[in-house]
DNA sequence: CGATTTTGACCCGCGC
DNA sequence: GCGCGGGTCAAAATCG
């Protein structure tokens, strides 16, 4: 199974909008703009809401990220060395820093319980997320809020690009651990694969300006602060557990996220919807000068 | 000068 | 048992 791969940078939005046969009337440019007002304000009630409850329940996460590591099989023969697990609880951040924090997917579902997930042997699922770089970016650099110091880095047989591997610059206090590669199929996204927990509270907080979205479709994080978009996709989220190994499910999923919030970013732009009016009614009064 | 990155060597699990 | 490949180590190089 080989999809053929839009590069999701340059997605072509495929609107439908001057594409249909019937005419379209100043009214029902009227009516349709309406609606699409309507559903702006929809979508912004919903994200106030989402944040609302996110600020509501972060007294649930204090317990939650203070709670026992699970042992990491990220590594053997560093799981020897690795007997001091001194643990630290995070007391102290800013309100927005603790938000920020319930990104951490594999502590906190939606309603503010535990939902650690582990596979039937017991060991806990990597965490796999997208990020979309720029392709002349070859520095592997992930931005989570996190401070990595790279320990290595290789080239694998599926994949011509090299995979880097980090460790949290807190080890080895903190066991949390991740690799990057960038996608063989899509090189402008950038794979990075999550194993272990931090115990620590995140050091710089990605972007307050950052915009978070995470309901239970879409759990994602767009990174403005960056001069590309990134979009963090958590797969876990999505119920992909069972096909975690499905690269093309993978891709397809975050193919999928991305055109969705593009989309939802256009419509929800004043200056979009605007310049689409205009581009319409432009149209519409050309056609009737040529009848 | 300490922190971080680079990179070749080594370790270890897994499949044959 | 052997070879392969992913993951880690650690010395050297580089950076701030």
């Amino acid at each position: 199974m080989d999809h053929e791969w839009t590069n999701p940078s340059t997605l072509n939005l495929d609107l439908n909008i001057g594409q249909s046969t019937d005419f379209i009337s100043a009214g029902g440019l009227k009516t349709k703009l309406n609606e699409l007002n309507q559903e702006k304000k929809r979508l912004i009630n919903i994200i106030e809401e989402i944040h609302t409850a996110r600020a509501a329940s972060h007294g649930q996460l204090m317990d939650i990220t203070s709670l026992p590591l699970a042992e990491s099989s990220f590594s053997m023969a560093r799981k020897r060395k690795m007997e001091s697990t001194e643990m630290n609880t995070c007391n102290g951040g800013s309100s927005v820093d603790r938000i920020l924090g319930v990104r951490d997917q594999s502590k906190i579902d939606l309603c503010g319980h535990s939902c650690k997930r582990f596979r039937e042997d017991g060991k806990p699922y990597a965490r796999t997320t997208y990020t979309i770089v720029d392709a002349s970016d070859s520095s592997l650099m992930v931005r989570d809020g996190y401070q990595w110091r790279k320990y290595g880095q290789k080239v694998t047989k599926d994949n011509p690009s090299p995979r880097a591997y980090f460790r949290c610059s807190y080890a080895p206090s903190c066991s949390a651990k991740k690799k990057v590669q960038r996608s063989a199929k899509v090189k402008t996204v950038l794979v990075a694969t999550y194993k272990g927990e931090h115990n620590h509270c995140r050091p710089s907080p990605i972007g307050i300006t950052g915009a978070m979205h995470e309901d239970a479709s879409h759990p994602y994080f767009l990174s403005p602060t960056s001069s590309d978009l990134t979009i963090t996709l958590d797969l876990k989220r999505q119920g992909l557990y069972s096909n975690v190994h499905d690269k093309d499910t993978e891709l397809v999923e975050f193919q999928r996220v991305v055109v969705e919030k593009m989309a939802s970013s256009l419509t929800k732009d004043p200056n979009f919807t605007a310049a689409l009016a205009s581009a319409i009614s432009g149209r519409i009064q050309h056609m009737q000068v040529q009848n």
